[in-house]
DNA sequence: CTGCGCCGTGGAATCGATTACACGGATGAT
DNA sequence: ATCATCCGTGTAATCGATTCCACGGCGCAG
């Protein structure tokens, strides 16, 4: 592969400018950067990016690490990272965690190896000791979707609360008193406050929430499987069960069919995440959508900012609930949500 | 961040020395070996990545171009491939096509740009002169799931005609005989193939395909609701849609649900990529499942051993039919299908 | 006419690693 | 005792870029 040496050679002018004329500095007369153009096209020269990195101390390369690929929600959200990011200027290396702190650590330090230029993490564990050497050192980094208390970085992510008191309201409309909620790991931030708002709300509606009906989870489907078992063998099973993410509310679906129960007939269901296949299941899934466009491009802009000096912000989006009929028929009758129109995948 | 002179500094000896303990290079003195050791933890002392791969002119990294990251087949894909280049010791980065042939090129740039030790992709067009050029250059490479004619690269792929065949011979069995397809790209050998397999299945059993119930689709939901408002306009729709992919079967549904039409009842509807979801739609979709985990690890092991000078195997993995009750009701009653038990997500 | 300053350019240092080569000392063979 | 060998180590070249500094030539002002 041609080198920038090559191309000097070809253009019959010293490495140093080549290289002005690469990076549009100012003083390289007409004829050189011409010549040099010429040179570039007829060797096909690309600047090799790991000795520029090597010199400039930068890579333009922000590191992502997400808690599963194969959580759609994860995906939506890093496909608006990646195109923020290529809009700023910026690639984007994703590491999968696959919910596990162990794999989540190896990713921060291989990315931190390859010295990104800022890290972007929703962390699969409230207490990495990496992570908190990470932020202690002052690399830029911003936590999405969760966080992790105590650590001094700015958050980007969406609030839950309003859009979980809206469901509760929803599911005692219907009638609904028995609701259990399968909880995301105590660990992770999103899960304990997707149960604390959940209890608060059914404090505000007078509703108990014994502990048998909360079930704890991983945010992984098998877990969501496990729990609703559990609850459907209870002496008194739950009416509604509410998954703290979608996998989670994909197993406990499994479950429910395994027992060969109708849904909302016999136990109604709904969701934290909205995805495009909700629209489809049988029935269609309440569930409480995340803006994860917006939240991956203002974390990709917090950053972006920490990068450059300049001041970011935290910023806490609110999430919003989207009513279906997976825990019985609103009332009016016959399915007439529009927004459900398009699935908007 | 400390660099390999600091280590050297504190450990009081050479950065040669330092180089060769880390790399546990045969001929370091126990004595100086654990010194350094010492000063490379007090240090905290990590290899900058960068500055290695300068020298040794490899990455340790492959490149993996994906066409859609929303589409859940290949981050299943991205996830096993990672896994396997993971216990390989290589890291993987990830470019994410949405379909668009520019993006696509613009990541393979990027990828070599940053000098990635091989590449794998799943071209989003059949004609990428710049995917030609690096096959040219002899850049290790491994197309997965799709490919380019006439390209010598090894292919690791699944073969659906065996499983399209059985496909129609239970459409056929099950009494239908207008079936439509949505096609992919025909710029996509997976999009060509699947029309190809189809025709000849349908013509196995005798079945005619007119060109009217050939839509054109471009593996992305949207085109899935185009064409099938197209099908249901038709004089004469058809009893059967087959989409070449599971983000169009989501398209299609989309528009049949618009429609206010059932499924199976007024239409039925099967797609190829099997997804956990599509345990539960309403109804459950039969589909083609593809071994998505088995073809990630072939492809890695593939552009390894290009990577590392052996000869490399092309690969096809054979897909299979899952059938559900989206075409009508199996023979033998209500659901009885094992293998849909757990979802296996 | 002289001198100052600017412009375009090249030489060389630098980033942080790896590694070829040289060198001194110890060891073993003769 | 002498010499070859080997082992552990350090010096320095190298990878491919960027960038500081110096230098020659030219234009312009005094």
């Amino acid at each position: 592969m041609a080198s920038i040496k090559d191309v000097a050679a070809q253009a019959g002018v010293s490495v140093a400018t080549v290289s002005r004329v690469l990076n549009s500095h100012p003083s390289v007369s007409p004829d050189a950067r011409s010549r040099v153009l010429a040179a570039v096209d007829a060797l096909g020269y690309r600047p090799n990016a790991v000795a520029r990195s090597l010199r400039t101390d930068q890579t333009r390369t922000l590191g992502l690490v997400i808690s599963d690929v194969l959580n759609p929600y994860f995906t939506a959200l890093a496909r608006s990272v990646e195109e923020e990011a290529r809009a700023l200027g910026y690639s984007v290396i994703i590491g999968n965690a696959d919910e596990r702190p162990e794999q989540q650590d190896h990713h921060v330090r291989t990315l931190l190896d390859r010295r990104i230029d800022g890290l972007l993490v929703s962390p699969a564990d409230g207490a990495s000791p990496l992570l908190h050497e990470v932020a202690r050192t002052g690399t830029p980094m911003v936590f999405v979707d969760r966080w992790m208390p105590g650590v001094d970085v700015p958050v980007v992510r969406a609030d839950g609360h309003r859009a979980i008191q809206d469901l509760v309201a929803h599911l005692h409309a219907l009638g609904h008193r028995r609701l259990a909620i399968i909880a995301g790991p105590a660990a992770t931030t999103t899960g304990d406050e997707r149960v604390e708002a959940f209890r608060e709300a059914m404090r505000t509606h007078g509703l108990a929430l014994p502990d048998a009906y909360i079930g704890q989870g991983d945010f992984q489907a098998d877990s969501g499987r496990r729990v609703t078992e559990h609850f459907l063998s209870l002496p008194e099973p739950p009416e509604i069960v509410f998954a703290a993410d979608n996998l989670m509310a994909l197993g406990a679906l499994d479950a429910i069919r395994a027992h060969g129960l109708r849904v909302p007939e016999d136990i109604g269901i709904a969701a934290f995440d909205d995805i495009p296949w909700f629209v489809h299941t049988g029935p269609p899934i309440t569930a409480i959508a995340q803006p994860t466009g917006d939240l991956g491009r203002a974390a990709v802009r917090a950053l972006v900012d920490v990068i450059e000096g300049r001041p970011p912000q935290s910023v806490t989006l609110p999430a919003r609930l989207v009513v279906r009929s997976s825990c019985g028929e609103p009332a009016g009758g016959p399915p007439s949500n529009r927004s459900d129109r398009r699935s908007g995948l």
